[in-house]
DNA sequence: GTCTATACATAGATAGAC
DNA sequence: GTCTATCTATGTATAGAC
């Protein structure tokens, strides 16, 4: 193996740029879903919103979703059952909301990091937001992968897998390329479906890779090596 | 990309070979809990726990095995409630006899496919055998993987993660490999982990490879290759 | 806006007839 | 061995006091 350079997109770089975190996340939630949440007191919803968020990250990962009472969730926040049902008018609309407001902040942060003109450079970039994204927010995305079965059946046309989008933003990038005839890849979506599983590794398997005192750019670094031997 | 060409070990000479079956393994799972399953009968027994094992697997895929309830279970395998418990004493204990009896099964077989002697060989034929198996039993690995996190807090000592099994076997391969001087690699745990990821993608994706018409022994090739060119 | 108290449904589990 | 009927705990959700 080549000795790991240092990626494109330092985590520094990523952070200065992106603002993400739970408590923009937050704001952006109570933001979309204005006429839903009763409390008319917009810092005061983003801040009990936020131990939401948190609460259900945190009893989630443990039990489920499903497995999570409203009783737990009204110990861990410290709101009583009567305040929770300010902020969402049921447990299912509480995983809507949290999911949507997820999706779309991906994406946001995903086009931000996709505009160079070499698709070498488009795709070592887009793998490292990724990353450092899913190191700021890893529970979101644990919550998401392991919870998107429970998205609601019906209106489920307007619902598009996160999964999707995230694969499909690499299979663009390695299409073109292909075109430009930079790489040559006969399957583009094994290979793009193969980064976001390595992806996925990174937050799903967090406490791995802690203990092993592995950074988030040395990872970063690993994926982009691993990748750019199959463009080769 | 390598035109890839066919791997180390066929599907067809896998099957024949290691009888992994459904079937097969409920009929270990009866043999191992004898005392618990207070049916004499043991044909009877099998076959109504595979209609059991077969529910849990499509109930959980949908809700999760919390939110499949034991009436959803008495419906789908037509068998009463009070018949249910003639074949586990809890819902946790039925979790517990699957999860355990399916990690001794992917020992086994893992096992079974380890034994040659030299590092390539015995890497590629792991990889086969993995994906292999979770070609003909994907609901229940993708099941171990979702699920993993009810495993009781109690007496966790004694339960290993299944992950771990795995993902140990391919490093200590991988090891023997960079022993031996058949390997270049720095980091044997971090590929270990990335072939493991690339594994849980072929059964916790399915539906998306067999739209694309991808066949396991392609997609065994596309990893082998893929893993290959960290190795030279 | 938040709380307490409570309604009502559904969960897991068991007893006893057959 | 299997079924029906039932117990008790817990779940989501709401009403009304403060």
């Amino acid at each position: 193996m080549k000795q790991s350079k240092a990626p494109v997109l330092s985590y520094q770089e990523f952070l200065s740029e992106q603002h993400v975190s739970l408590e923009s996340f937050c704001e952006e939630l109570v933001g979309s879903n204005r006429t839903r949440i009763q409390i008319k007191n917009e810092k005061r919803a983003t801040q009990n919103m936020l131990r939401i968020v948190k609460a259900v990250m945190t009893l989630s990962q443990r039990k489920g979703f499903q497995g999570m009472s409203l009783r737990d969730l009204s110990q861990k926040t410290e709101l009583s059952m009567g305040a929770l049902y300010n902020y969402f008018s049921s447990k299912e609309e509480l995983f809507e909301m949290v999911y949507l407001q997820g999706r779309q902040s991906v994406q946001r942060v995903m086009q931000n990091n996709a505009r160079d003109s070499d698709p070498e450079t488009r795709l070592n970039r887009s793998i490292c937001a990724h990353l450092y994204m899913s190191e700021v927010l890893p529970q979101m995305f644990s919550f998401f992968f392991m919870e998107a079965r429970n998205l609601p059946r019906r209106s489920q046309k307007n619902i598009i897998d996160l999964e999707k989008v995230t694969e499909g933003f690499f299979e663009q990038i390695l299409q073109d390329g292909i075109k430009e005839k930079r790489f040559r890849i006969q399957q583009p979506a094994l290979l793009s479906g193969a980064i976001k599983a390595l992806l996925q590794d990174w937050y799903l398997k967090r406490y791995k890779f802690s203990g092993k005192k592995i950074s988030v750019e040395q990872y970063a670094a690993f994926v982009i090596d691993l990748v750019s031997r199959s463009l080769e």
